[in-house]
DNA sequence: CGCATTTGACCGGCGC
DNA sequence: GCGCCGGTCAAATGCG
């Protein structure tokens, strides 16, 4: 016990010391991504600057982005936010397969019954994939780079149950007096059956808890195998809401935040003072938010990073991204038109001495459990023969 | 005083 | 069965 204790001070030891250096990083590069749609509503393709591979190189069969075409395209075009005020949308959407004009999860049919979604980064940016049945993909939501994964864990199998699992949730879990102990096993044995799907940013940030609009609670801190760094854990404070968060920063690349969404809000986005953005709360949200029944109950994170007055140097960071998206090329119809040699400055993928910081994550622990073993072993490989030639 | 955070204890799953 | 580990609980503590 003491020992961990030390361990644990060790750990924030050296947390502390590393932050008091990052803030003194400074930006280095900036990597676009360029977003190609074609005029197929269906074969939406992801492309990044300095990178040929598209989706359909990846894919055995002809998937569709999670973001529709008109996701990318800024319908309010004096919202700089707009990306984000799109993710917010999107649960209703993403839950549709009927609607040809969005996404659905539903569209990605792939081997063993998984499905991938992700991003290639520009070459010298990691590509991460996730495991069987997540979703990653990489969009810098965040005046810092951000990434974001969605874990579809057991989540395609259990939309079905989807409901159910909610509102096991609220019925019980935190916010009722707890029953007699074998009432809780089985009830988290229930919880344990029916996994929330998981939706995790990737995040180049000195502020480990992201300010996503939404209000989190702490409830609880662990030591993280193989990493300096502690994981936390977070749940929604909004009473019957069970969404939970978990952050942690990678071990080989300590810039980098994983933020980890379970379970979808039951709420509207909260105006909070935190959170302006509250007020791009939509009927579609709430929508969203309130319906249980979606086929997928998939819960996007909505990231509210470009507000965050948490993060680093706002006005640099806000200039070079959010801001930019205002001018990038959108046809008077709203949709995307590939901006060719311009570049999606949303989508600016921010790094810091970036080549190969996130490339080479390495991480046991919820970056495991959210990267597939396959990406991570050639992740893992690229640093270690890097670090044989030391 | 109310709410958030901290942190040791506890529990279940899993591998050996 | 035991130990490790991830996840959660809840009392103590901190803070505005």
């Amino acid at each position: 016990m003491e020992k961990k204790i030390k361990e644990d001070h060790h750990q924030e030891q050296q947390r502390e010391e590393l932050n008091s250096t990052k803030n003194t990083e400074t930006t280095t590069s900036t990597h676009m991504m360029n977003l190609v749609t074609s005029s197929d509503h269906h074969h939406h393709q992801m492309e990044l600057a300095g990178n040929n591979m598209n989706l359909s190189t990846i894919f055995d069969t002809p998937i569709s982005s999670p973001f529709p075409y008109s996701y990318f395209s800024d319908h309010s075009s004096n919202n700089p936010n707009s990306f984000l005020y799109l993710l917010r949308q999107d649960q209703p959407q993403f839950a549709s397969s009927s609607n040809s004009s969005s996404f659905s999860f539903d569209a990605f049919h792939l081997q063993n019954n998984t499905n991938h979604f992700f991003t290639d980064l520009p070459t010298s940016q990691p590509i991460t994939k996730a495991e069987s049945s997540e979703v990653v993909s990489t969009t810098p939501t965040s005046p810092n780079s951000t990434s974001f994964s969605s874990s579809f864990n057991e989540a395609a199998n259990e939309n079905i149950n989807k409901e159910v699992t909610v509102k096991d949730q609220e019925d019980g879990d935190q916010h009722e007096p707890k029953g007699t102990k074998p009432q809780m096993k089985a009830k988290k044995k229930q919880q344990k059956k029916a996994r929330e799907a998981r939706f995790a940013f990737l995040t180049k940030s000195d502020i480990d808890n992201l300010d996503d609009g939404y209000r989190w609670r702490k409830y609880g801190q662990k030591a993280v195998k193989n990493s300096p760094y502690p994981r936390s854990y977070y749940r929604c404070t909004i009473v019957g809401c069970g969404v939970k968060k978990r952050v942690e920063r990678s071990s080989d690349n300590p810039s980098i935040v994983m933020t980890t969404y379970e379970g979808q809000h039951t709420h509207p986005f909260p105006m909070t003072p935190r959170g302006h953005i509250g007020m791009l709360t939509s009927p579609i949200l709430d929508l969203g938010a309130t319906t249980a029944s979606s086929s997928s109950s998939f819960s996007i994170p909505q990231p509210r990073y470009l507000l965050s007055q948490h993060h680093q140097p706002y006005s640099s960071m806000y200039n070079k991204n959010s801001l930019s998206m205002i001018n990038r090329s959108s046809s008077s119809d709203g949709t995307f038109v590939n901006p060719g040699s311009s570049s999606f400055h949303g989508f600016a993928y921010e790094m810091s001495q970036a080549s190969t910081s996130t490339t080479t994550i390495r991480d046991h622990g919820l970056l495991q459990d959210i990267l597939p073993s396959q990406i991570r072993s050639d992740t893992i490989n690229t640093r270690t023969n890097e670090e044989d030639k030391i």
